[in-house]
DNA sequence: TATGAATGAGTCTTCATTCAT
DNA sequence: GATGAATGAAGACTCATTCAT
């Protein structure tokens, strides 16, 4: 992990495998035509904005026929709703999947890890959210549904703040807030993959900006920076200007 | 400035114009339809999301009938996107209005100050840009509009490059990368305005995760954190209250 | 066929389906919805100008609701374009269908039953093509629906040419260009027809003038015109002058 | 007038000068207003299809404004009847200009001259006609107003008739029935022309069809054709055959 | 249960026509 | 008269949803 690795270490590609969903509206739920819907919407999700996709386009793409959705689902936003759910879950726990250990390397290189990994997590994520804030029923039942998910969304802030409160246990950081520094890096994460999504640009220089970032939270937690392990930080890619 | 100030310095609500009569009267004033239209449209971008929007609502909003748009807009997608940019706009001028100066007050204040502003921005933004992630054309339309202005968007982070640069010069901070530490706190703010966003919270809370992470900043800066001159954090913000 | 038989030899009117029930009886006999739309447009063609059909009104004399066109086919102009094809293939066939056989009756005659067909034909299919110029991207993809057809339009001349090389092969005429013997009663034809149509008048009259062709035609073949056995030419309709 | 000239020998392009029109709705007629409304939907007439043009379109191209047209006519319908009409009479007047006297040159190369013109006469005016038949209203209207003017649409015919029977009074053709031959020609032309207004093809292809079919009237006209002074009939383009 | 044909309300857009100025 | 802003009816097309089979 100490080299510059991809950004994406956790490519969450599209549909794997059921993760059987909790209720739902009807009375069935791991059906393989619940199933074969909720991947068809997936994979559609990956394409596209939320508002864009039909019900017959969701059919279509799971070889069925149109009016099979309302079988399994008393509307199509609650089908939307569920995959998008799934989708969100995947992303989360991808995110959450290996994280670094607090005490492991050093924490510039475990905050960059953490960095990536979530930089990953909002560019995929980004767009399911953004879009779902053009309706507003829909987001409120995401939401919702989100919470109910045990180790979902909020957890991704908690396992930074857990992280950072146990690198101040061991006496590896000086950091007074680490709730402030996880909103810090977070922010800066979500930002990132905002600026990102709004005008694509190259993802390398993405991945600069993250650890010029990373460099400077750790300043802040009053860690050493190591950053001879990263490599000097590149002459910023916007504005001229000789580093001190 | 140096006192807890609003986070809203310039609320900028809904549109000032002449509030359209609620039946038209043949030329309402001598308003040109345009602004009549664009003012509509506005109003309408404050309640819901540039989805949900119709051509019919407009023009009954704006107490027109269905077809004037098209005698000034070639397009709903050309009302709807000049709506959003004015109120962008709006929204970015109200930002820059008044952003403290280097060197006054503490590094710590101004950039509560400058926080509370793009907290501001980011709130009453976030909702505006999110939701026309939906509409690919659409988004590509306003990013290009919103380009355009000299003094628009990308002011905004460039202010802060600037007021940091200014005070590295002043040596009231030992930051080695000025662009990096806006980022830091640009990314948190629009974090933290995406959350609330997304799950509406205490607005109260907000605030005091603003200052945590701007006294983080400080600390990363190199300069001391003066804590004790930011005091309590407000209460409301949404709500007016007389400033202390 | 020797006698002066009707020039609506193989009257092709409206079409023969099911005449649509008026209300739907949710499936109309098993006739495929494809079929009653076509059948609907293609009755309206035989009522009024292409320019002046609406989707509305074709669904409704469907006895059908307004969107099902839009399952059948892309577009309005693909069901006008299909159904004005088909009316002209019916066209096209009902004139293909009993043209005389070289060396068959005479020369005269036969060009006189070939002129009969040719102006039905001519009759009903001019308003539909005219009135498709209006519309230039219809006609164009008309055009191109027609000559897809193997046995279509184009085999209107081609028909008639065959029948001159043969009478020239047989030794009835000493034709030396079939070829433009055919564009001049083909044009004659067209001719009369669109003059009817502009200004319709005595059907009657029409096959005078017709005959008269014929005959003149059959002079410039260089086959002996068998005046007789078609009678004498009718006085003049329009300005009383005994034939020298 | 023997050599192959121009299909063109009188381009009549757009508007020349008023020719003071008859009677309006109104109580205007010779006014500039009238005029220029007239004048701009005749330039627009040569361009498109009588269905395309729109009130807005003939005013901004007369540079007047929207409303005015209702102070000079009635309706837009007779606005455009009006134009049309006169588009049309300046078509029949070009064509009757200098048709060739009988007597003048060969019979084959009078016609000749006389099929040109007609054929300048069909492609003008034919898509005029044409698209004309997708409003039945108008056609009526205009129909009404092309045969109130003295020397205009039927003079056409009547003027090919007159010189056939004038060459048969000469001597110079034994034609029995002039009035057939007219038909006969005419039509040809007709024919051609709606074949190019319908599938656009080179034009010097049609000028050699126009001869050819020339020739054949000319000999059963009973002339001898001077094939001489026209060239040898090229090869047919469209199927190999060895000329007998 | 699965199908997919059918529905029809709702959207954007055009354009002839009117009428206050 | 001349203007051109405003009207509003009408048209094409989409798509979630229902329901007979």
């Amino acid at each position: 992990m100490n080299d510059r690795s991809h950004v994406h270490p956790h490519p969450v590609g599209d549909v794997s495998e059921p993760a059987p969903s909790r209720r739902r509206s009807r009375h069935t739920a791991g059906t393989p035509l619940h199933e074969q819907l909720l991947a068809a919407a997936d994979t559609l999700l990956a394409e596209r904005p939320v508002a864009t996709l039909t019900t017959r386009e969701v059919a279509r793409r799971a070889g069925l026929s149109d009016g099979v959705l309302y079988n399994y689902f008393s509307d199509k936003q609650e089908l939307v709703v569920a995959a998008l759910t799934r989708r969100f879950e995947r992303l989360v726990a991808a995110f959450l999947h290996d994280l670094p250990a607090p005490g492991s390397a050093t924490v510039e290189a475990d905050l960059l890890a953490y960095g990536r990994a979530a930089l990953q997590l909002n560019l995929e994520g980004m767009p399911l959210i953004a879009s779902l804030m053009g309706d507003r029923p829909m987001l409120a039942q995401f939401m919702e549904a989100i919470h109910r998910v045990p180790h979902g969304w909020p957890r991704t802030r908690e396992a930074l703040v857990d992280y950072l409160r146990a690198e101040r246990a061991l006496g590896r950081t000086s950091d007074p807030d680490p709730e402030a520094a996880a909103d810090l890096l977070i922010g800066a994460v979500t930002s990132l993959a905002l600026s990102q999504v709004l005008a694509p640009g190259e993802p390398g220089e993405l991945d600069q900006r993250l650890e010029r970032l990373v460099r400077l939270v750790v300043r802040g937690l009053g860690a050493p920076a190591t950053a001879g392990s990263l490599g000097r930080p590149p002459a910023h890619p916007h504005q001229k200007e000789t580093p001190s």
